[in-house]
DNA sequence: ATACTTGCAAATGATTTGCCAGTGT
DNA sequence: ACACTGGCAAATCATTTGCAAGTAT
């Protein structure tokens, strides 16, 4: 979770093929490196690094040090919504962007796609590409707005 | 720094009405606490408690819990640019917003209307009032994606 | 006079690093 | 075999909290 620039997503849509990817990188497969990844495949939300040590029963230490690797490869990214630390997914399994709404707390995940209008104007207007996949949008939900 | 929602905002131009403001609500007005608004006031940048402890010889607690105070109130706002830590500013004389760009780490900081159209774009579409004044606009700047 | 503020030190939460024993290739 | 990886403990970074002494109202 280094202030780095991001390697360029490696998608994977198997473990199969993420194993792969990786040994064709020259790392090695050891077995907390594949259950981190497994446990990345089985769930579809990105989690903190927290919940994997507990659910895998190995070391923090090596939970980061493995995710770490595994974004230096461009495979994981971590998202932070709102003020709580890290979550990390997969780049392909989880491209996904937010919205979180600071009032409720209520989070809306949005596929890839969605979110193309607005960065279209943002592109239009000032020229930056913008990516939603680090800081989750911030505002105001509509159930929110109303009340 | 909590996650709550935040004040709203309490828009002061000059340091005399910040301490006219802050009086009113009942708040002491010490010697650190004049010296953290002064200099809010002097900069037209968010900047880190680190900067302000260092530059005001205080203890960066009473930085960080003056600083606590002041968001209460809706005087100061921090933000989060990259990776770094939160920097801080006044709510009145500072709601930009910034466009952060990951590759080279430039920063773009806009009047608080230029991203109406971006807001509104997000409005149509979700339903979400978004504020990019937590987070940054995190992408890649004009420069480098020629590059 | 009294309640709020300070500095200092120690605690916290998230993440990183050193070290040495263990393991993948 | 040998370089890389794991667990454990200690370090770090940003931020928060406890406490006794000091200060604003």
């Amino acid at each position: 979770m280094t202030g780095s620039p991001h390697a360029p997503p490696l998608a994977c849509r198997t473990l199969a093929e993420a194993v792969a990817a990786l040994r064709q990188r020259g790392l090695r497969l050891s077995t907390s490196r594949k259950l981190v990844l497994e446990a990345l495949f089985a769930t579809d939300n990105p989690v903190s690094s927290e919940h994997l040590a507990g659910q895998l029963g190995m070391d923090l230490s090596t939970v980061y040090r493995n995710l770490e690797e595994f974004e230096r490869q461009g495979l994981v990214r971590h998202v932070h919504l709102g003020h709580s630390p890290g979550l990390y997914a997969l780049t392909g399994h989880a491209d996904r962007e937010y919205l979180y709404c600071e009032q409720c707390g209520a989070i809306k995940a949005l596929e890839p796609h969605e979110l193309d209008t607005v960065r279209d104007t943002v592109h239009e207007r000032f020229g930056y590409r913008a990516r939603f996949t680090h800081f989750a949008i911030v505002g105001t939900c509509p159930e929110c707005l109303r009340g």
